[in-house]
DNA sequence: ACTTTATGTTATGAATAGTTAACATAGTAT
DNA sequence: ATACTATGTTAACTATTCATAACATAAAGT
């Protein structure tokens, strides 16, 4: 089995008015991480992805999105 | 920030007449990876969390559940 | 033109996810 | 009692995430 997944941070960032390094910080990343995570550079940890998606507000499936 | 969670995977394993071995063979990972996620033991990565809940039929919120 | 802000990109290193093998235990069946 | 199946656990190894620093570009403001 496999699962490709894109996401949609970028699209959110802007619509929570939240840059890259704001992102980071409220997550307790790196600003770099983010660029990666937002171009698909590597498959990050569960427990990332659920800080992401609630400094968001949104759900995991919201901002994680499975390609079919 | 801070996520914490737990998950269901031993329960829905059961409901989907699984063993640990034959989620591990269906998710391409080994046996032990999927006893040590169940008992918490790491922070997988999301592709892994969105392969377990496709295997598991459900939703990724719906295996892994955040603390609040 | 110069500065500031946001992002891209790359390289190196540290931390941790996941592999592999080995052995142990508990439950069930024969 | 013995064998088989499912799971627990540990240790050493490999692969990948994420940190850190450094430099580059583009846009916007002064």
């Amino acid at each position: 089995m496999d699962v490709q997944y894109s996401n949609r941070i970028k699209e959110l960032r802007a619509k929570n008015d939240l840059t890259q390094e704001d992102l980071a910080n409220k997550v307790n990343v790196r600003r770099e991480t983010i660029g990666h995570i937002e171009k698909g550079k590597y498959n990050l940890s569960l427990g990332l992805a659920f800080k992401i998606s609630r400094a968001l507000n949104e759900n995991i499936e919201d901002v994680f999105i499975v390609d079919d």
